[in-house]
DNA sequence: TATGAAAGTTTTAAATA
DNA sequence: TATTTAAAACTTTCATA
């Protein structure tokens, strides 16, 4: 399950995080070494888990996601069947993009994205009305000044 | 700079986010076209701005970065001046996957992955001796439940 | 939209350091 | 053990029907 890294495997992952479209030729170039040891690392990077999807990230304007909300959620349940329950709430909704566990008076954050308030308000109802849920405050993105993927390798 | 998106370019969509490494015979089979097409299709989607980068996801354990921060602050300072200052300090620090500015009470929220909490201290540190920040709260995951970063087409 | 051919790329295997 | 070379299989790209 674990791999050693090295630093032409950390080069490689830079360049296919950069760009995952360009040639092995290309990648190789641009780490310094050739095609085979290029593709073996990636090959073995990608058995091991280190490389994940490859993907195609899209302009969410453009296809009519015009909100975006984070959400900060308070529990007064905490046993195991009710987080379970919310989990599974949670994976099976395409609009939530991220949903993290916290430390601390927070319980929960998600990212949701949505077409427009309305949409928010339908997908909060149909959770709410799913699990209990103490307290909810969502904040409403105005502007998004920065989205990445990558790690800062 | 807009573009009508019809019925079998969003599946097009829908297939190269889910695996942006298949061929276009493969593409082309699984919405039920044929390889031209689907070919012009993405070149004009590319074109348009619809399809941004293509990159490969990886595993953030696995290359060392075991922490996540979501930073809510709130300013005081709110002339163009400060902003600019502010939004250019987020621009170049790599540790900042996501910057928002929020409508409302809190005013921008951050996600911050870095290698442990020591890193994270460091970056705020950094951070607030850089522009004036009248409060900050950082909640910290505990758990990833859910990471996608796929739009619900 | 379909066909097909040229150019380019990935993948495997064998040979070499 | 990792790298280079080389060649087969496959894919993309684009002109033409």
């Amino acid at each position: 399950m674990t791999v050693r890294i090295d630093d032409l495997d950390r080069k490689i992952l830079v360049q296919l995080q950069q760009d995952a479209g360009q040639s092995l030729d290309d990648i190789a170039r641009n780490v310094g070494s050739s095609k085979t040891p290029v593709w073996n690392r990636i090959r073995k990077m990608r058995e091991a888990g280190v490389i994940r999807q490859q993907t195609c990230l899209l302009d969410p304007e453009a296809l009519g996601f015009e909100a975006c909300f984070f959400v900060l959620i308070r529990t007064s349940e905490h046993d195991a069947d009710w987080q379970a329950r919310f989990l599974e709430s949670l994976k099976k909704r395409p609009e939530v993009q991220e949903a993290h566990r916290l430390a601390g008076d927070i319980d929960y954050i998600l990212k949701v994205r949505v077409a427009n308030a309305r949409a928010y308000d339908v997908f909060y109802q149909a959770l709410i009305s799913e699990v209990k849920i103490h307290n909810v405050t969502a904040l409403l993105s105005m502007e998004e000044i920065k989205s990445t993927v990558m790690l800062p390798l």
